[in-house]
DNA sequence: CGGCTACTTGAAGGATTTCAACGTAGGTGG
DNA sequence: CCACCTACGTTGAAATCCTTCAAGTAGCCG
């Protein structure tokens, strides 16, 4: 399975493996695919949402905004990415996702998820492991953003975003593109812009990480990991245990 | 269901209506009632943990270490709590878990998860229900860390607590017990112990709350919520669509 | 070329941390 | 039963990280 295809497959088999009627069912839920552009809002804060949708290629962000119009980016959302699990539940969601570049999109409906769970037990275990696996990347950001400092959260998010985006081959021998403004990024770790751009330089001068235009170059990834005091464990990139498919399929049966 | 006797109940309660036999089965769950002193780890980042636990009584934190010391508390859990769901998947925590003061715990072992997600799936969505709302709650702290002052911070905290505490009914009239040192408040805030020392100071100078002992008033919720920018929405304090629910059943059906 | 948007840099100001010290209450043991 | 110990809270002063303000540069596109 190319990650060009399909980065969600992509992401499931670093999981765990579908049988071949399992991975045609996932294609099923992804063949609506359609471009979005830059800038647009997949979802609205306060607004009713009834889809799931499925990252197929581009960068968005999920975020919220203040009333006085300061604004947070919660994470990043990357190719094979799915959004909208929890939303079915609340039908109100508390933050937007827009797209950051232009990209393609496929979306399903609530009947669809309901079937994956209540058919294809496998699947639907992917699916709760990236849900659950989402929570623990916003609470190590939240950790970061609590008791790193910036150059420390610097160091940390490069690293993340380096080790999710290997995992759909849109990163490797230590480099990858990093579509998103100095803003954004400063959004995400609770930075004024200003203090993000000399962070940045920082991580520069001291020879941690090199930037080409939007290409991000990992100069000395273990001096980055000391720095972040990254530990991958938050990211739960490993292979589900038997036992737990094993649970999903009970579950369903 | 009185929240003295299962605060779990009274908070499902809040969010769909169970049936007795769905109610007796909670209350199985719930059946392994054991006293936990402060300061108990209930999970330990990195060590294998394998059951789901119910708070009954008593207050607990989920909070993570960094490797110089540094701690950040990710999140409060209040008497009705469960913790370990997602855990059951990944198997490894990548945080820990404290009691903050003594308290009773309940757990189960996740056989009984699993049968709960085929045969109560009204249980199961409380449950789900549960768990994305405590991302939601995550990712409002993120956006506080990141974008709001250390007044607004405590403000806001303030508010969450309280609303969460008026669920199982213990808050009311304005006012809860807050069992917490001003250092655990400033590991959750991402303040230093002087200034989260500070805010809370300035926060009673400015008269919007008091605070007797380990009790806080709010002395004016209005102006709090301005203080703070809070929007409840991210509590997701409402009752669960019925068309929401019905999906649980056809899943396990 | 004009007008965007993103990036960069200096300087001043402010929010928060660190360092240091002291106060207070509750618990324990001599 | 008082002295001591420890945990928690409080406050002042200096230092630092980060923000804000201001200005200018670079690249891109119509």
């Amino acid at each position: 399975m190319s990650a060009r295809e399909s980065p969600l497959l992509r992401k499931i088999a670093t999981v765990l493996s579908l049988s071949e009627a399992e991975r045609a069912f996932v294609r099923d839920l992804e063949k609506s695919r359609r471009p979005v552009s830059a800038r647009t809002d997949l979802v609205k804060q306060g607004e009713r949402y009834d889809r799931v949708g499925i990252l197929q290629a581009g960068w968005a962000i999920r975020y919220k905004t203040l009333s006085d119009g300061r604004r947070h980016v919660i994470n990043f959302l990357l190719p094979g990415d799915v959004f909208g699990v929890f939303l079915q539940l609340f039908e109100i969601p508390d933050h937007s996702i827009a797209m950051l570049t232009d990209g393609t999109l496929a979306t399903f409906e609530t009947p669809q998820l309901v079937e994956a769970f209540r058919d294809h037990p496998r699947v639907a275990a992917a699916f709760t492991w990236f849900a659950a696996r989402e929570e623990s990347i916003i609470a190590e950001r939240a950790t970061s953003l609590g008791r790193r400092t910036a150059l420390e959260r610097m160091a940390h998010i490069v690293l993340e975003l380096y080790r999710r985006l290997e995992a759909v081959e849109l990163a490797g021998n230590g480099s990858f593109e990093l579509p998103v403004t100095q803003e954004i990024l400063a959004d995400t770790l609770g930075l004024s812009l200003v203090h993000a751009n000399r962070t940045l330089r920082k991580l520069r001068e001291i020879g941690l990480v090199d930037i080409e235009g939007k290409t991000i170059l990992l100069q000395n990834i273990r001096a980055l990991k000391v720095v972040a005091d990254f530990d991958d464990l938050f990211l739960y990139i490993r292979k589900m245990p038997e036992s737990v498919q094993q649970q999903f399929i009970e579950a369903s049966g």
